[in-house]
DNA sequence: GTCTATATTTAGATAGAC
DNA sequence: GTCTATCTAAATATAGAC
């Protein structure tokens, strides 16, 4: 975002370097169980170089969710974009298509270090400290108000406090796919896993919908 | 669970209020976040006692989960003798319920500071770090084996695999009321709280009922 | 069982040479 | 921009008096 890549033979430079490390190491252990050391070791550069670049390790952590955030809900709203270029309203599936897709795909790209993103995403977005708090407004309250609105004109019934509902769960469920714990596998003695990302998109899209058709199709008494 | 209360005049023992106020501690900020010193602090008792006690942050970290785990798998097995004492056979509602109730209604009870062990809660069965997964699978892999069985006997057509999935996602969603971390108030600017226990669980139980059905409905191809 | 005192390690951050 | 060296603080854990 800020530093742009003017030379050809880039190698990497030492705070990209330190981003991804901060990446998979923040990720692994959270915020306090991460040192500041073993982010520099990861990323083979000097230990100063961190303060030199980031300030402080808080510092660091939020450009690390912000690089991932920007990058997932960028494709949301290209595929959402999409979308809306039909000439059909898009349904709850397709919605939920765009929203899901990014994030649980990223966690399934074993190409491009995404699970790692996957895992941090998952400690931020379930994390109920004041960091993760402020760090999950701040990376992902636009994005949640554009397909909550959306949710209302796709879904005939669907109440705007329903609609908050039903998009957290439908965060929370795609938060537990992301996670990639092999809980599944274990609960179900390798019948269920976790590795195939359509299926699971496909799952999650399922279970979604119906969830929040329902919550469309409660009475209401208050 | 080790301890019993023999003393009358108990003034609650170094030991419980270790464990008390280490769950404060940890619900707050993590197991790395957290210092032996606060627990000790907040416990009101030397800082040494801590280990005397319990060896190490570690098993005390394990202890707090185990004591809140023991007693909302209790509550959990209770509620679902009831429903099998009855001579129909349970619907997947009914269930959710059985399931769903003790672990909600343990976060909004503000009398037992039952919602530190929630934040708790959602921390370890949230987090993919090492400690996290092998407490989750210590204290709720029985209980899990338990409603996915009841699941499948209660849902017609419904797979092994997609009763684990279900529940898994019904996991995902019950966690996320308990987290309570205003972020539904935030994105309805009020109109969604968090503090109304049975709407709480109501809204949970339609979700996950609809979605626990319509995987059981989808076409397979696997 | 409870305390004081402390050993030992390691953390985040910085100063200043180059 | 990158390094070495180090400051300062705080962490877990323990030894040993009482």
């Amino acid at each position: 975002m800020a530093s742009t890549l003017t030379t050809l033979d880039s190698p990497q430079d030492a705070a990209e370097s330190l981003l991804d490390a901060a990446e998979a190491e923040f990720s692994e252990n959270g915020f306090h169980g991460t040192t500041t050391r073993a982010i520099a070791a990861g990323a083979g550069v000097n230990a100063a170089l961190l303060h030199y670049y980031f300030g402080s390790k808080e510092q660091l952590f939020a450009r690390v969710v912000e690089r991932r955030a920007a990058e997932i809900n960028g494709r949301r709203r290209a595929l959402l974009a999409d979308l809306e270029a039909l000439t059909t309203a898009p349904s709850l599936e397709a919605l939920l298509e765009a929203f899901l897709r990014p994030t649980i795909e990223f966690g399934h790209d074993s190409t491009r270090d995404g699970q790692r993103y996957a895992r941090l995403l998952v400690y931020v977005a379930a994390g109920t400290d004041e960091r993760s708090r402020r760090l999950t407004a701040q990376n992902y309250n636009d994005i949640a108000q554009v397909f909550i609105a959306r949710f209302v004109d796709a879904v005939p019934g669907l109440a705007q406090k329903d609609a908050v509902r039903g998009y957290l769960f439908a965060v929370s469920i795609a938060l537990s796919l992301m996670g990639r714990t092999g809980r599944a596998g274990d609960l179900s003695e390798g019948a269920c896993h976790d590795d195939d990302v359509n299926q699971a998109i496909e799952e999650a899209k399922i279970f979604a919908a119906a969830g929040i058709r329902a919550l469309a199709m409660r009475p209401k008494d208050d």
